[in-house]
DNA sequence: CATGAATGAGACTTCATTCAT
DNA sequence: GATGAATGAAGTCTCATTCAT
């Protein structure tokens, strides 16, 4: 994170990551300039430097800032059943849309070493539900067919919502969040009691 | 300089097209560059436009010829259940790894009109599971909570695929298949008979 | 790589409209690239868009400068007689050699709504010695055989200027204002009392 | 003249000069391709190089064709009056607006040694009026104030036409003619009897 | 802290030209 | 005589980045 601490800069710092943000998630990192940035925040090109010392270093504070918020927040909050999870997943999620989207759109644009750095946060944070998923097996209280298969399909399906999901559309956080718990249930054959828990 | 001895149209168009679906896959469309296609097939940058006549034809034409292709593809095997279908879906996508991350990753890269053309595509394909589903629902064998998300749902799964495949992997394309089946029975609740019937 | 010492925008804007106007006369529009002005200038090419957002800009402000600038000047100086517009369009334009050779030569380079707008601004300033043969042959002062052409042949002939004219020829300017004062007055069939005014 | 002297291919050799003076007039020549002279005769741009070794070629031959036959026109019909040759010049050139376009327009598109020679050519016919200007003033039947200046204004007037003529304008070849020749006689101060006699 | 001027590299694309077929 | 494939240079323009002010 090559963030300039800069005291009274904090307003134009928010504001250029915001714009970033908006940004890159709907154009992709590649397709979007500086001067992109710099406009939309009201700032010149060069300002930027001042904050940022590359636009890689823009990318990289995004998605590492995303992922050390979201595994805070999960921490905190807690939990210790799948449905727990996933209920926490969607709705940390739903509720930032750009930031779920570029954390796993572009990753690709990461440089190797930037790369490495988000993708252990990345296999951090989803060995939550892998764990959560072998013990149920472990305890019976699961039923897969294959458990490696069962928890990528499970961690792709939670990160799908991004390919559908639209602030504006007629669903509810609830009740997408209700569904995907019971959707979740029924790929790990959590016991009908488990279910009903919703 | 002139014709390279040897060399025909044919040729060099596939060379091409399989130049920048490789290279849109792993680096994104944005960043990849005329040059880097042309460098990867031998020839020299100009000589694309003989074959294409703008950057983001190249992206069309690999995106078009992938949905339609998977159409036809579909519609000659066939099959009624939505088990034929996912079983149709992961072996198609499996064996195609690079034009299924493209065709979902990319869409974004299109052009306004363009865009409109795939999604159109897109959603005559994804309409093949979504009515699927509904009559499953209809004739009461199947039993969800609610239709559009777990859809959408399925839909998600069956992209997810992109996320986490990777063709050197260790688990064998019958094993994913079968997975896969068996959770999207699970998802649309399927009575136990089907299940077994995978 | 930054700005040069000592360098202020407005001095290079005006080396960049210099340089301009100096090759669009001698080389021709299309046949002149950003890096030749680039060069001129002492600038890279890619610092011209710091004031011109295209190349056709630059000789678009080229030729509506020289046409404003021009009725500005007449409007300035004025006068009332044919004689008076000849003498101030010759004296004008032989002291901007460049300036009125791009003004008629490269008009076919505007696109089109440049191309009309330029076209206005020259009808307006056409419209002055047009109304002056006019008035004359209402008055019964001149005598032409057809209006119509008698003055686009003079307008011609004041532009046909543009040909032949050397900065380092032999003629006077003021030889050259002279004569052609004669020549029109001639053309419109003056009264002799008036010939002898020049 | 770089023609190749193709036996069957004169058709496709005067299509491409067709093509390339109505395309050079329009667009001038450094704003037109090759492939563009080709697609408007129906061929490949390749096959130009048949019949013209580069693309200067095909100007410059426009250009001496032009001149040549210009020339010779006028030694046929001939007339030793300046009257005769301004008659001769606007019936010539009307009916040729793209040639004698060109033919000054793009003076500055040709190459040093080409230009030399095209500069010959024009001198050689401009000699025919300057010396019919200066025969009269020395016999007396013209008067003028500067020969020089006089001469060029009378040429830059014919050329002029150019500017402002079109084919589909209202006034006829006859009524241009008719006024022209009065212009220039007055221009050059032939006696009243002389300019009756049109 | 920020602007405004500029760089140098590189983007997509077009061009005149060449030559195997 | 002509096509079709290709080259290599150059075109306009944009970009990330730098630095004097």
């Amino acid at each position: 994170m090559a963030r300039t601490a800069g005291s009274t800069g904090t307003e134009t710092l928010e504001r250029l990551q915001d714009a970033a943000l908006e940004l890159f998630a709907r154009e992709g990192y590649a397709a979007v300039s500086m001067r992109a940035i710099a406009a939309r925040t009201g700032v010149q090109a060069g300002a930027i430097y001042k904050y940022f010392p590359t636009k890689q270093d823009i990318l990289f504070d995004l998605l590492a800032g995303h992922m050390l918020a979201l595994e805070a927040a999960w921490r905190e909050g807690a939990g210790s059943e799948l449905s727990d999870f996933v209920r926490f997943h969607v709705r940390y999620h739903l509720t930032r849309p750009r930031e779920m989207f570029i954390s796993y759109m572009e990753l690709r644009s990461l440089e190797p070493e930037n790369f490495r750095r988000i993708r252990e946060l990345r296999r951090g944070y989803e060995a939550i539900p892998r764990q959560m998923i072998e013990e149920g097996i472990a305890k019976g209280a699961f039923n897969v067919v294959d458990t490696e298969v069962t928890t990528r399909a499970i961690i792709a399906l939670l990160n799908g919502l991004t390919t559908w999901y639209r602030e504006d559309g007629r669903l509810s956080l609830d009740e997408i969040e209700t569904v995907y718990i019971t959707l979740v249930n029924r790929m790990v054959g959590a016991g009908e009691e488990e279910e009903e828990n919703v």
